[in-house]
DNA sequence: ATCCGGTAGTCGGATGTCCAACTATCGGAT
DNA sequence: ATCCGATAGTTGGACATCCGACTACCGGAT
């Protein structure tokens, strides 16, 4: 972190690929490193505004997705679909949630193996809360225009897709 | 994981955004959610292609580096200026590649502060074979075109840009 | 009525990332 | 020549993610 580099790191990883593997191997390189990239810059922008509340991104979209829901609750086996992580992954999320009282745990009406995780009042606050903060920067997409970001959004719905994440219905 | 979705989550959450704070703020929060899911979707592309090698992408990435290197060897803090991670990641990313014979721990000759990375020859092995491999699935970039990841990647840059990743030099 | 494959959630372990704090060392200013 | 801020790396802790394994439970088939 202490010396800013003086060129981009990856036109130089790039740069490397071409001239060991072929001029045809450096875009999926460089595109896939600046989505790792991007991810890390985008992450550390949200959690920023976050940590005052007690969140980070995957807590706050959890938190949402509660917020959002008819009533409040969901399964969590329908918000790790949702969410697209791992059921561990809503569990740890859950857990830490419940801790600072924006989530309570309960049990499902007929099925007693399902957990129905509830939305607080207090999560229901924080929630719209650090909606408007994340709004208000525009959710750390700082320099790129409207455009910029429907291409991203369009760009990257592909892969989705082609990962399975839904199947058009 | 169990139940596909029937729609695109992300549609989903900007029609909400949309409803609840303003059309303006969609877009921003479906770019960002898009790259949080691309980039879970391609790092696990990646890692199941490293796995048997024993390396996930982040050491990946750490070996790549010391394999283009002049010398085959980098002091810890010019990896993490280079990789853009925190020192501490360094840290423990050299500490697996070590145990796993990747990488040698070394004194630099004239300031004892530093510690040198060494690529092994068992590491240069792996490295070549690894990137012959991830090269081979297009960096788990599966859908897009050439013109879409060069996109991506211009993008993506002005973010990096913006984050100071680099000033122009 | 029982058995048994599938489902829901949790636990333990590995990986990676960051932050705060600490040790050791360097190198310029006094 | 010494002092002192800056630098390099590590350690400990928090968070998030996955995988494999496990318990508890559901519900249809025999």
């Amino acid at each position: 972190m202490s010396d800013p580099l003086t060129f981009d790191p990856i036109n130089e990883a790039a740069r490397q690929w071409r001239k060991h593997w072929g001029a045809a191997t450096a875009p999926p390189m460089a595109a896939v490193t600046s989505i790792m990239r991007a991810h890390q810059i985008v992450m550390a922008r949200l959690d920023e505004v976050l940590r005052p509340h007690d969140l980070r991104f995957p807590r706050y979209e959890a938190l949402m997705l509660l917020y959002y829901s008819r009533t409040g609750s969901l399964p969590l086996g329908k918000m790790g679909v949702r969410l697209q992580v791992h059921p561990t992954s809503v569990t740890s999320l859950i857990d830490r949630l419940e801790k600072t009282g924006y989530v309570t745990r309960g049990a499902h009406p007929t099925d007693r193996r399902t957990t129905l995780a509830t939305i607080t009042d207090e999560g229901r606050s924080v929630a719209e809360q650090a909606t408007h903060e994340l709004n208000a920067i525009k959710f750390g997409t700082l320099p790129l225009t409207r455009k910029q970001l429907a291409g991203l959004t369009e760009t990257l719905r592909a892969v989705r897709l082609d990962a399975s994440d839904y199947h058009a219905g």
